[in-house]
DNA sequence: CGCGACGTTGATTTGCCTCAACGATTGTGG
DNA sequence: CCACAATCGTTGAGGCAAATCAACGTCGCG
């Protein structure tokens, strides 16, 4: 928590009020590898923001398919924001994928804070923005690239995250079939 | 602009200076068809809000294909984001689509305006909300459905764009080529 | 040990791409 | 006002990348 409030810190003056209402509405959690925190179908009532390990958010599909919307590191934010946003229930399912450490969030009442604490705006402001840019490269990326480039883009940008992440969770990610990205990682090794 | 001026009122108080601000940075113009915003390889100066007709951004790639990242109707802003926030130069092309209405302002002076005018901040983070979900929908789709519920879902999104956008256009933004397109039309006339 | 999770590989199918040719429509200049 | 080109959409034939279906190897763990 105390990184969480020093990396706000380095953006912003934050008055103590604002740091206690930051505390009263979060709980510092450890999450073990597979563990649920937000369950398709259910009412979402938290957002993460992770401070170490990785959580994914995925949905499924009719005929059973996981198909990967996110891999959340350390400083990204995590949630089903399409259930938030538009007040449904959760599409997506958020899961650990390692041990983790992550702040919850009660999600109304982070909504609340711009209203209590406008000087949180900027902060969430410039989140949103990276996390913009970082969707539009990745819908770019979706529509120019071949899966294989779209692979060795991933590893790029997620550089040690194959040690632990599996690679039908990658596939999922990428758009494609484990099986696909298998024979990818075969042709590279020739 | 008493539109967008207007469109901020409803959501915040605005002062006049930050009314005059606003204009200060900004300039209304009509597109005709066809006219290009922003160029790719050129530095982006320019962000902007459209208030009639539609834009589009793309890419394009080596072999020379374009690639649809966001068609952009009213309400919505359209510049080169990932340029921007990396302050790159543009990977993207705007054009306009038909004959339109914008808002243009200077991006670097829109980014002062949030410490000269913190109240602005809100606006900006719902815009960002809103285009932050529109960009997940759009990449679940893209991940899980096939290139005809895309293209059945695009016209729920965008109901009368189909009479003054071409198909090649449709089919740069849902990742397919022109072909396909008109074989999945032709097809639901069946 | 035996089971489940994960990755690989093979055979076949399929959805979409590529290349190519051909209408239909529109706009423009002689 | 017509001829012509340009733009856009359609259709056909063939090919390819990735999906599907299926089997099998390996590793780690209760």
């Amino acid at each position: 928590m105390e990184y969480f409030i020093n990396k706000i810190k380095n953006l912003l003056l934050l008055t103590s009020e604002a740091e206690d209402f930051l505390y009263s509405i979060s709980k510092e959690k450890v999450i073990t590898k597979g563990e649920v925190l937000i369950q398709q179908g259910d009412v979402v009532k938290k957002t993460y923001f992770v401070t170490d390990g990785c959580l994914r958010s995925f949905c499924t599909d009719r005929s059973g398919k996981e198909h990967t919307l996110q891999f959340a590191i350390k400083d990204w934010w995590i949630s089903d924001f399409i259930a938030i946003y538009n007040n449904e229930l959760a599409t997506l399912t958020v899961e650990s994928i390692k041990e983790s450490k992550v702040i919850e969030f009660n999600a109304n009442e982070l909504n609340n804070i711009y209203i209590k604490h406008p000087e949180f705006e900027a902060f969430q402001r410039k989140n949103l923005e990276r996390h913009m840019v970082s969707l539009h490269k990745r819908i770019l990326n979706q529509l120019q690239l071949t899966a294989q480039e779209r692979y060795d883009l991933f590893l790029k940008q997620y550089p040690d995250i194959e040690q632990y992440i599996p690679n039908y969770h990658i596939a999922s990610y990428l758009g494609i079939t484990q099986q696909s990205l298998s024979r990818i990682r075969a042709e590279k090794n020739n």
